[in-house]
DNA sequence: TTATTTGTTTAGAATTATTCTAAACTGTTG
DNA sequence: CAACAGTTTAGAATAATTCTAAACAAATAA
């Protein structure tokens, strides 16, 4: 029975990633830059965790749901996510951690983003007593024509 | 051992209820009757499934948390109620179904209502090709200063 | 009014997303 | 490399919500 020592996977480079996970207090495990690679590799994506840990096993990553529940929670704790509410019935993040929205497709549950310098909310009201603004999140549901 | 007849709750007229019912194709059940009272006759409220069931079991009205999911759905489907994303664990429900927002504090899950008239959103963007505009929600969310 | 039909309620089971537990394991640091 | 603290994991636990199917009540027909 021979070993097989996996190959690594590095779209992105793992001395990248790691120094990202470090940066934010978080060991660089071989799961969490499986992942990483997965949602930093290329362009901006949304994601449940659902979706994240069906295509790491369709990549061949070992992972457990468990731990990719636990990455989400982290990552976006330490800012490297961003939770979007868009169903109540379960939760979505986005790797654009920037200021900007979302259109949320009601018929195919498609979320997709709105550059920040395409909508802007003209924030007149006034906070209750002693609050001060957490964030703000537009989300525009869209739906097919007729 | 004697019946006790129940005597009316009727802060909202059961008539006007009942026809708001009607209206939207549902049955004037004793328990929607209720609930709908209990959201209906004062000013704007939101609440959950869970919040809203604990105060009709306070009030003494004998309802299952199963009916009181189901009116809320139906409430939801037929416009009467409107549902507010702001937290993915629970599902709120605001009875203003105008046009506004909201704030979420995100210390105490506090929601409130921002006029419609206190914010705006410049809706510039550019919507993906065929699709229309289903709605648009605005949630800020705000915690306590330092 | 009574009978029939169709919609509604309900308890409890089922489902689903998510978190917890505690044991095995692995980065990191000295 | 030793030791510790952080991490992963399978599986159990939890919590919100929906489903099931039987009892019931509102609307309608007769």
């Amino acid at each position: 029975m021979e070993k097989v020592i996996s190959h690594t996977r590095q779209n992105y480079s793992t001395q990248t990633l790691t120094k990202k996970l470090r940066g934010v207090g978080l060991r660089a495990t071989r799961q969490r830059l499986d992942i990483g690679n997965l949602l930093f590799s290329g362009k901006d994506r949304h994601v449940t965790a659902e979706s994240l840990h069906d295509e790491a096993v369709a990549a061949g990553i070992r992972i457990s749901l468990a731990t990719i529940y636990n990455a989400l929670n982290q990552f976006r704790d330490a800012g490297l996510l961003r939770e979007v509410l868009v169903d109540p019935s379960r939760t979505y993040f986005d790797t654009n951690t920037s200021s900007h929205h979302h259109f949320f497709n009601v018929d195919n549950g498609h979320l997709t983003d709105i550059p920040h310098d395409e909508i802007s909310v003209s924030c007149l009201p006034t906070l209750p007593e002693g609050q001060i603004i957490d964030g703000v999140d537009v989300l525009i549901r869209i739906k097919p024509d007729a």
